[in-house]
DNA sequence: TCCTCCCTGTTC
DNA sequence: GAACAGGGAGGA
């Protein structure tokens, strides 16, 4: 469950493994993974040397240094997705869907269990026609306390449009949970008020900047470019713990279903 | 705005 | 052997 500090972390673990090296192709072995308009081979007819690794959303990204039609490549990695680079020797596993092969002779390894994850070339054409791109809401890290109220404020329950990608990109279940939590907002508050929002903001920003710091929550699937395991799941106070006690009040937590996802929070100390 | 489906490994 | 995990597409 790759959310925003996880996938930020895979990116910053990534840029050491690409640093210096050019991508040779890309071998796709599960067709649905590759979800381009641009064919696997046109990506680099010529070694493209890597510049750097980024992240949108959940979304994680790889720059080429030269200029040309596509000029990166853009991997979602939904729940099971997985990036592992790999010396030569490495052969691939069974949910391996995708390769990159590298000028060096090793490879990058693109896992993913469920098929949901895809990669995509980026090229001016492709985002054009890339919806889901273009509709991505700013970063919460970026997005100003009072922007960020004006975005999620509206009918709808609070945890629904905090996971809309539309309203702020990046935020899956885990964090939604956590910073509501944090916040004292009940999940499925409807009409939060704009303090209280600013309120969710602050709390957000300092969960996501822990998470990164923690290398990300590492629950099952998880692990970095390195093959580590994050920490933040040590730190959750809500999140897969129903039933246990709230770590303000003491009071069983309830779970239960907003916004048609798994969700834990306190009844007593959100509202 | 809300629900179902896509997938498959893991848990009950 | 069924329920469950869940991001986002697509449909109601």
């Amino acid at each position: 469950m790759p959310e925003l500090p996880e996938v930020e972390t895979i990116a910053r673990t990534l840029a050491p493994a690409v640093a210096g090296r050019s991508l040779t192709g890309i071998t796709v072995l599960n067709p649905g993974t590759w979800q381009s308009g641009i064919h696997p081979s046109l990506v680099c007819p010529v070694p493209r040397p890597f510049a750097s690794t980024g992240r949108r959303g959940k979304l994680l990204l790889i720059f080429f240094a030269d200029q040309g039609d596509v000029f990166g490549l853009a991997f979602h990695l939904k729940m099971t997705g997985r990036i592992f680079p790999r010396s030569a020797d490495v052969q691939p596993g069974k949910h391996t869907r995708l390769i990159m092969e590298l000028d060096d002779g090793s490879r990058i390894f693109f896992d993913d269990a469920r098929k949901f994850g895809y990669a995509r070339a980026l090229s001016h054409d492709e985002i054009a026609a890339w919806p889901f791109w273009n509709s991505l809401g700013p970063e919460p890290l970026e997005i100003s306390r009072e922007a960020f109220a004006d975005r999620l404020h509206g009918a709808g329950p609070v945890k629904g449009r905090l996971l809309d990608q539309k309203n702020i990109a990046g935020i899956g279940n885990i964090y939604a949970d956590e910073s509501l939590f944090r916040a004292g907002i009940a999940p499925y508050a409807r009409f939060v008020g704009k303090e209280r929002l600013g309120i969710l903001h602050d709390e957000l920003v300092k969960v996501l900047n822990q998470a990164i710091r923690e290398c990300g929550s590492s629950i099952r699937d998880y692990r970095t470019a390195n093959g580590d395991a994050g920490t933040f799941q040590n730190s959750f106070a809500v999140y897969g713990r129903g039933g246990e006690p709230c770590p303000k009040c003491g009071r069983p937590l309830t779970k239960a279903r907003v916004a048609s996802r798994t969700t834990v929070f306190c009844e007593h100390c959100q509202r």
